[in-house]
DNA sequence: GCCGTTTTCGGCCCGACTGTTTTCAGTCG
């Protein structure tokens, strides 16, 4: 069974933070957690670039020590150093250090001092007034420990927020800082503004005029459940619904810069700084300097452009390669909301929806659409009233029906066709051919092994009705893994035989993923970019779609439902 | 452990804030 970048990716993850506890170089521990990070964001499987003999240490910050442990991982799906380094240290003081305000040198000295090798150990001790004695800790510390510990078995672990959470928290928080006298801008950075699909806390920047009351303002919002820490430029806080932001008051000089720094990613930012110390610039959230002066910081293009760099997007900044595309001017014009033309799936009440075919049809209308595909289940999704060939047919004559009537949208005939273990569709060729398209997709049999998962799908496309393989890995996130695939041949199956893949928009599916959609174009694979809506509103998940979509360096081209249905049409007709 | 238009050795991103400290280490982002 090929291990997956992310098993080898986590193994480094652990590998780091033990050595990290045991004090080890920190240089050290950061080129094995930069590895993990270049594993994650590998457009390939590290396990099959291994059996074609490509050599490892040609990736960035991967030498040859790291090749060779990744070799060690995927033949062995395990490393003698890790579990040596467990033998010595216990595992538990890993999980210790995840909580905040404990890092490696405070988790080991709770171990040497009280032998606390657990978290639920630490609670114990934490209770009794045992932390407080340790040296380096007080009362206050103690509190908090026990705090987040309670905090985090009330949030189960999960600690990050879908988009759509953030996007609640983040819209009435800017209004209700722009309304604050003196306050001239009022943004969010961070992992938010590069559209990362979940959110671990939000990043609020803040202009002001003149000194303006701000901090003391933000500290009294409503929806603050508790303060961290408050500063000067900086406070830290706790929403009820368990996030945590951060406010940053900068001055109007800076903006550019700041915003900059706290859109991150780190990575990306450590990239530019790294630019920066070679041309004899330094880079911080205030400005560029060159020799002690400021020469950029208003703006985020002053700041590019003081490294010979056009604009790049946030939802590009993870370092994976957008600097040197900047450099060479071959950076994606990404795909925007305002390219898309329609929605190519989205289900009514026939199914599991909520509402009519011609209610979505207007929705879809208003929204500027041209075309609307009505993609309701078939017969098999028993728990999603399924339709079978008789129903779908009474739909299609209903859609012909409303396609006379209805101006300014057109709703094609679809069906979300359900993929049965063998490969085969959940309807007969006959029905299936009055469609205009078909998405199809997985809902049983999710644990089948990966070369069969594979084998399954790629059956699937053998059928000429076969037209856009939905929602394509399975994956819900906070609810469900991937399923098992060989993804890259998946990708290579469809180009063939001229299937395409869906990005499905649901903001907790958000699948495919970012990485997925950057092979996908490096294969010229086009992707619809789809809302799954259920109901009316629903069909505005586009814009979590469209993020990813733009984070997979995906230009309008490579987007199927940016094109007329006339082109689409064509370009969906196999038979 | 990685990396090299100053280097195969000696660097490796840096500023704010906290708590427990009498001047700063640890943590975080």
């Amino acid at each position: 069974m090929a291990v997956r970048n992310g098993e080898v990716a986590e193994i480094f993850n652990r590998l780091a933070d033990l050595l990290d506890i045991e004090g080890a170089n920190s240089f050290r521990v950061r080129a094995y957690r930069n590895a993990a990070t270049v594993l994650n964001n590998l457009p390939r499987s590290a396990a099959d670039m291994i059996e074609h003999d490509e050599d490892l240490a040609k990736l960035p910050g991967i030498g040859k020590d790291l090749a060779m442990k990744i070799r060690e991982v995927v033949e062995t799906g395990t490393l003698v150093l890790l579990r040596e380094l467990e033998r010595r240290t216990p595992s538990g003081l890993r999980r210790m250090m995840h909580i905040p305000g404990l890092g490696p040198k405070k988790v080991l000295l709770l171990y040497e001092c009280l032998g606390v090798d657990s978290v639920e150990a630490l609670e114990r001790a934490a209770r009794t007034g045992r932390v407080r004695e340790v040296p380096g800790f007080g009362e206050k510390t103690e509190k908090r420990i026990l705090e987040e510990i309670e905090r985090r078995r009330e949030e189960g672990d999960e600690g990050r927020s879908g988009l759509m959470t953030a996007e609640e928290i983040v819209q009435p928080l800017l209004s209700y800082l722009r309304q604050i006298p003196g306050v001239r801008d009022a943004v969010a950075a961070g992992s938010f503004r590069r559209r990362q699909e979940t959110v671990g806390d939000l990043d609020i920047l803040v202009t002001c005029r003149r000194s303006c009351e701000v901090m003391e303002r933000f500290a009294g919002y409503e929806a603050i459940e508790r303060v961290i820490s408050r500063g000067e430029t900086r406070s830290t806080v706790v929403f009820r619904s368990g996030i945590q932001v951060d406010l940053r008051l900068i001055p109007a000089t800076s903006y550019g810069a700041a915003l900059h720094y706290f859109t991150g990613s780190r990575a990306h930012s450590i990239a530019l700084r790294k630019m920066a110390q070679k041309n004899h610039l330094k880079i911080n959230e205030y400005g560029v300097f060159r020799k002690g002066k400021r020469v950029a910081g208003r703006t985020e293009e002053e700041i590019y452009a003081q490294f010979g760099l056009p604009y790049i997007e946030p939802e590009l900044r993870e370092d994976r390669g957008e600097i040197a595309a900047a450099a060479e001017g071959s950076l994606p014009r990404l795909v925007r909301i305002e390219d898309i033309r329609g929605d190519l799936h989205s289900h009514t009440r026939a199914t599991d929806g909520r509402a009519s075919l011609q209610e979505m049809a207007l929705a879809a209308r208003e929204r500027g659409y041209e075309y609307i595909a009505i993609t309701d289940h078939t017969q098999s999704v028993a728990i999603a009233h399924g339709q079978d060939a008789s129903r779908l047919a009474q739909q299609i004559a209903e859609i012909d029906r409303l396609n006379e009537k209805l101006e300014g949208i057109v709703i094609l005939k679809a069906a979300e066709v359900d993929i049965l273990e063998d490969g085969s569709l959940d309807l007969p060729d006959e029905i299936l051919k009055e469609l205009d398209l078909t998405v199809c997709s997985i809902h049983s049999r999710f644990h089948l092994p990966r070369e069969k998962q594979t084998e399954r799908i790629i059956r699937a496309m053998d059928n000429p009705y076969f037209n856009i393989l939905a929602h394509p890995t399975g994956r819900l996130i906070h609810g469900r893994p991937p399923y098992g695939l060989h993804m890259e041949r998946l990708m290579e199956a469809a180009v063939q035989r001229g299937c395409f893949m869906e990005l499905n928009a649901q903001p907790d599916r958000l699948d495919l993923n970012d990485v997925h959609c950057r092979m996908a174009r490096d294969l010229g694979l086009k992707i619809a970019v789809s809302s799954d809506a259920h109901v009316e509103r629903d069909l505005d998940f586009m814009r979590f779609g469209i993020g990813q979509a733009r984070r997979g360096w995906l230009e309008a081209c490579d987007v199927l439902n940016t094109r007329s249905w006339e082109v689409l049409r064509k370009l969906l007709k196999r038979v």
